[in-house]
DNA sequence: GTCTATAGCGAGATAGAC
DNA sequence: GTCTATCTCGCTATAGAC
């Protein structure tokens, strides 16, 4: 008896997405049950298969709605020529976008090993055309002389794992407000590149 | 008394430590099922019962002693007046000893989310111990004019990021040794601290 | 579109033979 | 010290009622 009328599927799919985000975030994709999220979104286990195949690509598609969100963002900047000012861009970009979307940032670095091999190619790949964005803006900078580096690859290696960090210590409401942690950030990014 | 033991469990602990550190580090622990570390040991699993309490504690056990291994060696350096010479210590210290046992590093920090809270914090505490060892010798040498940075301690997380990606990229065989990364970083850590 | 119910499977952990 | 056998539980995914 007793069935859940008047439901709207219009926002269950979303409710879905965010209920598994969150949980897999916090306790891994191993360790989150189909049950679980269902509880989460007010509706019966079996009622997630009306929105994904299966519990794999729920994960994928959380990934890759997350990495096509990135390389948009990313696109969407304004062209700069001049190297120093892109990579200043592109660290306050980084960093910005990436504390908004904690969740999703952990999951995509995280649940990588959970994918499967032709969903980890497809993610692999996103990543990569991210990384060497940041490659680029480096190699132009070394080339001009504007910036000081060994390795263009290596250092938007390091830099981005320097960036994505912050991640994992900034809470809101601590001592230090976004925009000084983005200064702070900016002012050792710029020196290790030798700017 | 002292009867002799069958010599092969003198072999299997470790095995089982060894066996569940890669296991661990490859899929998650929540992805590994205690037959699957028994098999790659050799054993039934309800042998692994022998050596361990429960799966969380093989998991704690891991963490716990990959914490005190760390803070042992760090322990172990050589002291250093230098703000510079200790930087440069620590950096080396901390590329060498994180690449050499990356699935034990993988699992620290990924694997933090799986433990009871109880053991969640003393392995918290063991990690904030080396940050803090980090983040002296950078305030050491901001007070000295050795160093310009805004914030010691915020330095200390952006360099452990940037040192600890290292275990994602580097590979073994790869077009550069890990002496020339260990010069690279150290330039970059130099140079980001204003040293 | 969501519910109840359940098939089919594999998990963690334990008991007792050898 | 290790094995076989098993208990009990919770999981993913599906079927069919409403």
């Amino acid at each position: 008896m007793a069935r859940k009328k008047n439901s709207s599927a219009e926002t269950t799919r979303p409710r879905i997405r965010e209920a598994a985000l969150r949980l897999f975030a916090r306790h891994g994709y191993a360790a989150v049950s189909m049950r679980q999220i269902a509880t989460e979104v007010g509706v019966q286990a079996g009622t997630l298969y009306l929105y994904t195949a299966d519990k794999q690509t729920l994960l994928f598609d959380l990934m890759q709605a997350h990495m096509q969100d990135l390389l948009a963002a990313l696109a969407a900047l304004p062209a700069q020529d001049d190297p120093l000012a892109a990579l200043e861009q592109f660290t306050r970009f980084h960093l910005r976008h990436h504390r908004a979307r904690q969740d999703a940032v952990f999951i995509s670095y995280m649940e990588l090993r959970n994918l499967e091999p032709e969903n980890f190619e497809r993610i692999e790949a996103m990543r990569r055309a991210y990384e060497a964005h940041l490659a680029g803006i480096l190699a132009r900078g070394k080339a001009t002389g504007t910036f000081d580096l060994p390795d263009a690859k290596l250092a938007a290696y390091a830099l981005i794992a320097m960036l994505t960090g912050v991640t994992t210590w900034y809470r809101e409401g601590g001592p230090l407000s976004l925009a000084r942690v983005e200064d702070i950030y900016w002012d050792m990014v710029q020196k290790a590149v030798g700017a």
